[in-house]
DNA sequence: ACCGCAATCCTGGTATACCAGAATCAGAGC
DNA sequence: GCTCTGATTCTGGTATACCAGGATTGCGGT
């Protein structure tokens, strides 16, 4: 097997997409980018119309997404794309810290020279990133923070387990993290990220997992500080 | 949302079923009890014909297979039933180990009565099974250490590990442990479990963990006892 | 003016026809 | 006899028509 687990957006060539594929990435991109708002329906029939595409491909991308637990099918009516109460973000929290733990602990462990130079490089352009603009809670950064994770994921090489934090430490989880954060955050952030990379590189597993415990939990503070029982999405 | 992760067999009425479900009921059943064998290719129609059920459900239930992680989709080419190798089933119990021992740690802190009284009950059901019959790796001792488990996961109040939890620690996985064991085996997993209620039950998450973490390195250690390169599935 | 019921509409579930790309097989050329 | 290539076939991808069950709305009764 692959993966052992959803897709989510894991193709090898993404230039090669077909009609479901297209659908599923633009819905995704949609809901986690927040025009599709939590709660919002989403009927066959509308989207096939928007779309051009036919009513078979879009319901396959619509059950990939409540694959991906980004909607929910309600049998006999439509899907609903799903929202994110205090209960799940503790939730997802609570297994964010655990899986992230311990891949930084495996990757201590197992980093290779070269997994430890593309985390510097995404650290570097983080911080070229923060130097360059004010910072924010923009698309392309919250990108490169998922890059960062998943290169760790990647040293730790257990691919079941980088796929799952893929989709648990979601573009919607982190936005709403950085939604939050104030420009010490992101410099608070970045350091952490740097303490990670010594941790992986010195090979001590114990110390990797704390710190990346540490910024884990981090992030969860932002994500309480304020607007306590808001509805996110 | 209700699960946020694949839906795997999470229904919540077993008896209302339509077309795509029944397909994918049957053809999960199947492949879990390795009536369709690794490697094995799913033709669409084929399976039209022989379910009496008509492509577009049937696909629907592929796709779904897929994202189980028990079939993999090759863009223009049937689908595969996946296999297990070792490296897989190495990823699948470093995963196994980190979550269930966590899980055993919040369900220690988390218990209520109710919840020792279903494990209880299990573990009750378990023994009476041992004390008739000679103990096998069937499908009923199968299902009901996947209970076990999946009761715990329940008392640990995170919907989203018990899911993943169960993706990961599948019926496929559990029948290549029963397999290997002997009766011996099967007494000392009783006397684990018996021991992990307590641990539970006193509500210690240290004891709870570790407890639960000898309990799926025995299971682990089984695994590869025998057989180590064996093409399993 | 409000409530209940029924006819209608709307929407997801299913079946099926058609298309395009992959696989296979057969014949021509070496 | 082997290989390369082209035609055929087989199979997944897509479009669409039809069906059945919820949702809605409007009418009649109170």
């Amino acid at each position: 097997m692959t993966s052992g687990l959803p897709d989510a957006a894991s193709n090898a060539t993404p230039g090669a997409m077909n009609s479901s594929d297209q659908a599923y990435r633009v819905l995704r991109e949609r809901i986690l980018s927040g025009s599709i708002k939590p709660g919002e329906v989403l009927k066959e029939r509308d989207l096939c119309e928007e779309l051009n595409i036919s009513r078979t491909p879009i319901r396959e991308a619509l059950r990939r997404l409540s694959a991906d637990g980004l909607a929910d099918v309600r049998p006999r009516r439509s899907i609903i794309v799903t929202s994110f109460d205090e209960t799940e973000l503790a939730e997802i929290f609570e297994l964010g810290i655990v899986l992230e733990s311990f891949v930084a602990a495996l990757a201590a462990e197992k980093a290779k020279p070269d997994d430890l130079v593309k985390l510097s490089a995404i650290v570097d352009q983080m911080e070229a990133m923060l130097a360059q603009s004010p910072p924010d809670a923009s698309e392309q950064y919250i990108k490169l923070d998922q890059a960062f994770h998943d290169a760790i994921a990647a040293t730790a090489r257990n691919p079941r387990i980088a796929q799952i934090l893929r989709q648990t430490m979601s573009f919607r989880v982190l936005h709403n993290i950085f939604e939050r954060y104030v420009p010490t955050d992101f410099a608070t952030s970045l350091a952490q990220h740097k303490t990670i990379i010594g941790a992986i590189a010195s090979g001590d597993p114990d110390w990797s997992r704390s710190a990346m415990t540490s910024h884990v939990r981090t992030g969860q503070a932002a994500q309480n500080r304020q607007d306590k029982g808001r509805h996110t999405g």
